[in-house]
Order: C-alpha cells, then sequence, then structure tokens
DNA sequence: GAATCCATTGCAACTAATTGCAAATGCCCA
DNA sequence: TGGGCATTTGCAATTAGTTGCAATGGATTC
C-alpha cells in the first residue's frame, strides 16, 4: 500500500477503486482541507459556513455524509474534542501524525505527537487481520488553570 | 491522587469535595455501572431503558448529565465507538485498563491491552500539568471479514 | 432537628447529526 | 460522443444529545 498524498488525482483513484464518485462537492470540500493550515481541524457546521461563504452551495446533509465517507477512507480523521461538535481534519502521514490532550472543564486543546503511538497501533491492526485507517490517542484531563479554580 | 475504588462512598467524597451533591439517581447509575460485566459499555438510551425495567425512573435528560458528570471526574470513561451513540463505562484503573479498534465497515469493536499507552498519557499530563482522567487509545480501521467483501 | 441555600431534577424546547426518498448526475461502455 | 444505470444530492423528517427554567430537595449551619 503506497502512502496516500491527499491530492485530487488519490482521491479520485480511491473512489473509484472502491465504486465511489467524484463530484464537484466532494472535489471542492477535499480542495477546502488541503488549503488548511495543516493540523487545523473544522466542525461540519463551520466547514458548510465557509464553503458558503466561498459561493460553494452544497447542502449540509451532503456535507455530513463527505466527511464520514472520507473519515472512513482514511483521508480525514473524525475528532470528538469533548464539546457539542466533531471536528475532522486531513490524516497526514508520520510528520503530521498527531494527538490530542483535552481539558473536560474548559474544553482546551493541546496537540502533541508521539510516534510510539503508531507504532503499537500499526502491530495491533496487524494482529487482528485489520486495515490501518487512523490511530488517535485522546487523553482527558483538567488543566493546569481550572484546577487552580476548583479550589 | 489516591487510586479510584468506585464505591458509593468514594463517590460521595469526590462530589462534596467538588460540591456537587449525592442524589439518589447518582447513587443508582453508578450502582448500575458497578453491577455490570467488567469493561461493559453501555449507551445513554440503553441505561435509561434499563433502570426503567428496575423501577427506577429518571428522566432521560438527567441520565445524559450524570453520565457527562461522571466521566468528567474520571469515574467513568466516554467512547465514540463510531455508530449513532456515545458509550459509558467503568473507568477502572490498570488491570482493566483497555483500548478499542473499530471497524469503520461494520463497527465491530475489539478490546485490548497495552499498559505502554497509559504510561505516555502519564508522561504527557505530567509535562502539561493536567491531572489525569482518561487516556484512550483509538484505532480505526477495516477488519479482515469486510475487507473480502470490497472484492 | 429545622431553616436556609444553592445544586440538581424534569420538562419542554432546541441543536447537531442521520436517514428515506425522489430527482439529478457521474461513470462505464458501446 | 451519447445512453443507461447505479451512486449521490438535496430536501424534509427523524433521532441523539443539550440547555433554559421553574420546582424540588441534599447538605450545611445553628
Amino acid at each position: 500500500m503506497s502512502s496516500p498524498t491527499y491530492d485530487g488525482n488519490s482521491l479520485k483513484a480511491e473512489l473509484n477503486q472502491k465504486g465511489g464518485r467524484l463530484t464537484p462537492q466532494r472535489e471542492k470540500i477535499l480542495t477546502f482541507f488541503q488549503d488548511l493550515p495543516l493540523g487545523e481541524h473544522l466542525s461540519a457546521e463551520a466547514l458548510h459556513l465557509m464553503l458558503e461563504q466561498n459561493e460553494a452551495h452544497i447542502s449540509i446533509s451532503t456535507v455530513y455524509r463527505t466527511l464520514k465517507l472520507m473519515s472512513q477512507m482514511g483521508i480525514l480523521r473524525e475528532l470528538d474534542l469533548g464539546d457539542d461538535y466533531k471536528y475532522y481534519e486531513l490524516n497526514g502521514p508520520r510528520p503530521t501524525h498527531h494527538h490530542h490532550l483535552i481539558c473536560t472543564r474548559c474544553d482546551k486543546v493541546i496537540e502533541f505527537k508521539q510516534d510510539t503511538v503508531l507504532t503499537i497501533g500499526t502491530t495491533i491492526t496487524e494482529k487482528e487481520g485489520f486495515q490501518l485507517l487512523d490511530c488517535q490517542l485522546l487523553i482527558h484531563g483538567v488543566c493546569p488553570t481550572c484546577q487552580r479554580s476548583l479550589t
């Protein structure tokens, strides 16, 4: 399996391989993520709003469905960061691959890298015969500021 | 920090410490999780239904709020296992602490243990000055069965 | 043991996300 | 290059989960 490159052609190839179709909506959403600063994550609602502002009129249900689809394909990662929304970001290879530490009081998010995690993920998926799509370490805790304000 | 014991007294102590109250609803919900086989997880809706069957009438919003609260306290862990629901389970100490490998096609869940993960979590939280509540490695992939059915 | 205070409950209204279905359209093949 | 068909889209309706608010009732103090 070759490392994904996340350009439009790679998406097209992957979609076709799985019997999917490259629609303008999907192309626009992917391009949007590629133009985003590395590691930046977005909620479905926020993405929909930004697409509207860019004159790309895509219904909200298509946005939701596309984000789910691309997450299932391993192109995006779906993140549950503790607040009301789910967030999505490009699922980059090793150098950009990172994890999240979240304060359960104020929802502050700290990103960190830890290559060991991906190694563990690879070991487990190989052992179970899975094809690896994403591997995220999610740590919940109370940040220093919130600890202080709890007396 | 002493290791939590997850009995009613421990909850009471923790709630009082944080200005919370031990209500019959909270006590019943905690007891329910304690009586569950180790490692078994439950959705809010399923818990609500089972409580009803046990003659414990607790409104669904209280169930949701209690599960959130106990997750924020580190008594429960909140799991996003890929389907429509969030699941909750007792957040046990090392011997029972485990992680989840999920198939994004059929939502099959495989639990596995990996002590290294908790070590990494402890290191990161100490470095950032966080108080650790939960640490979960979430791996997404395609299971052998679903790989075969994709041609 | 009673009074007070403020966290919690239950209800109803709301928000985020999913789904069924008819219409539209990308892709394959001639 | 155009026809046929299965996939995808957008809409409307639905579901999971959250929140505001008035009423209730634990915990603390005396």
